[in-house]
DNA sequence: CTGACCACAACTTTCGAAATTATAGGTGTA
DNA sequence: TACACCTATAATTTCGAAAGTTGTGGTCAG
């Protein structure tokens, strides 16, 4: 029952309905990462269900994920808190992701077959659709290009062997996106050279070029959070 | 109200009453990495209410929460299942957490301060008490010995400096956990040189020589996985 | 004026029933 | 006999209310 072709207002109801579609975790995510709800906030479950519609249960599920993930936490008795962020968090975290994305995407590099091949040409394409627009258009659409850009690396590194190599990485790349959302409104961070990093990234590893590919994911990393310390 | 004392059978009533006031999460966890239910196996509701006697919003977040940590794999509407092993992953995470542990353990050695010493020495003597009893005994105390050897490992990198080096080396850990236990019932897993290998890791941190404590770790849980894949 | 204690208010946590969704078995038709 | 559909059953998923806890403000004794 997708009636969204019938709406006026089609852009706009195209991606909120997108939104409000997703489950209460995701949504939940989402508005952490982007500093819906700030640091240290308290999460109240009066508001919560009220604010996404769900019952109690359904939302202490979605929380107690969450903390297990990193992103609130939890006190026996006093309820859950958005987790806390600092410069020295964002150091570490960016230390591990780019220790297990180079180690993934030199896996995916040696076991990679043709599908893993096209949907990183794919992606790409639809990365700099987004990344290709003049610097408004890309503002109005930031959580599309987070979603697109987060496909992207995904992309890159969905070959590689090791389930948890995987798996760890992404949960280092969720922490990241939170430290991101800060670079948003300066226009280096979210435009810059990061056009011609995703290309080069790409090319370098079609052309399973795993040494290139692995320093330039660093430094393209490296780059985004430095950055966003700076505006810490 | 502990009427435990009043109970005849003292010793079984501490050991089975202090496993039974955990919450269901713990025990839940603990069944799993004990092989109480098998790999794989449908975890249904109406029987788990039963066991644990908890409602099901109770053990539905205690489920999703083992989802996030590996234990258990989630289908929408198809419930819950015990996460499947093998080999590969038993390798794989014992990379992870050789990789994990011996950084841990070198930041420790690097910034671990007095209580950090202290705490090493003490947990160390409660888990020498069962590693050095006779076969039959240790046997009997397994679970025991479990909780102790995590307080081992867990109070050599206690002092490392990175939240997140030390949260994703306890989410191995606890995996790792899950396959040490196939080694339970043959005497060269459960005994061997276990007493003089903790006391040689022990004696190595204390001396703050990092590159030692590494390469016994190493070997350490590398022996341990290799017996473990033998009897998978 | 200070400190402790008590009662009230707000919030978290838990439970069990109701609604929804998947599964299996059986019936009818080609 | 094979296939599809429909029904009954069994499971998951969600919700709202009740029970339990923590925090707070006020009162009374010292």
């Amino acid at each position: 029952m997708p009636p969204n072709s019938l709406d006026p207002t089609i852009s706009q109801s195209l991606t909120r309905d997108r939104a409000e579609n997703r489950d209460v975790l995701t949504r939940l995510r989402t508005d952490i990462v982007s500093s819906e709800f700030a640091p240290e906030a308290r999460l109240k479950f009066a508001e919560m269900t009220k604010r996404y519609d769900v019952g109690v249960g359904t939302l202490r599920e979605a929380l107690s994920q969450l903390s297990s993930e990193g992103f609130v936490t939890v006190e026996a008795g006093k309820g859950f808190r958005v987790a806390p962020v600092s410069a020295e968090e964002l150091l570490e975290i960016t230390d591990h992701f780019i220790n297990f994305e180079k180690r993934a995407v030199r896996e995916a590099i040696e076991h990679g077959g043709e599908d893993w091949e096209t949907n990183i040409v794919a992606v790409h394409h639809r990365l700099s659709l987004i990344e290709g627009l003049p610097w408004e258009r890309r503002m109005e659409r930031h959580s599309e290009w987070v979603e697109r850009h987060r496909e992207f690396h995904e992309a890159l590194v969905s070959a590689c062997q090791g389930q948890w190599l995987f798996r760890l990485r992404s949960i280092m790349f969720d922490q990241l996106d939170r430290y991101r959302f800060v670079t948003k409104r300066t226009p280096e961070g979210m435009g810059g050279r990061k056009f011609e990093e995703h290309r080069d990234i790409m090319t370098a590893t079609l052309a399973r070029d795993a040494d290139l590919a692995s320093s330039l994911i660093e430094q393209h990393i490296r780059d985004t959070s430095e950055r966003a310390i700076k505006l810490l």
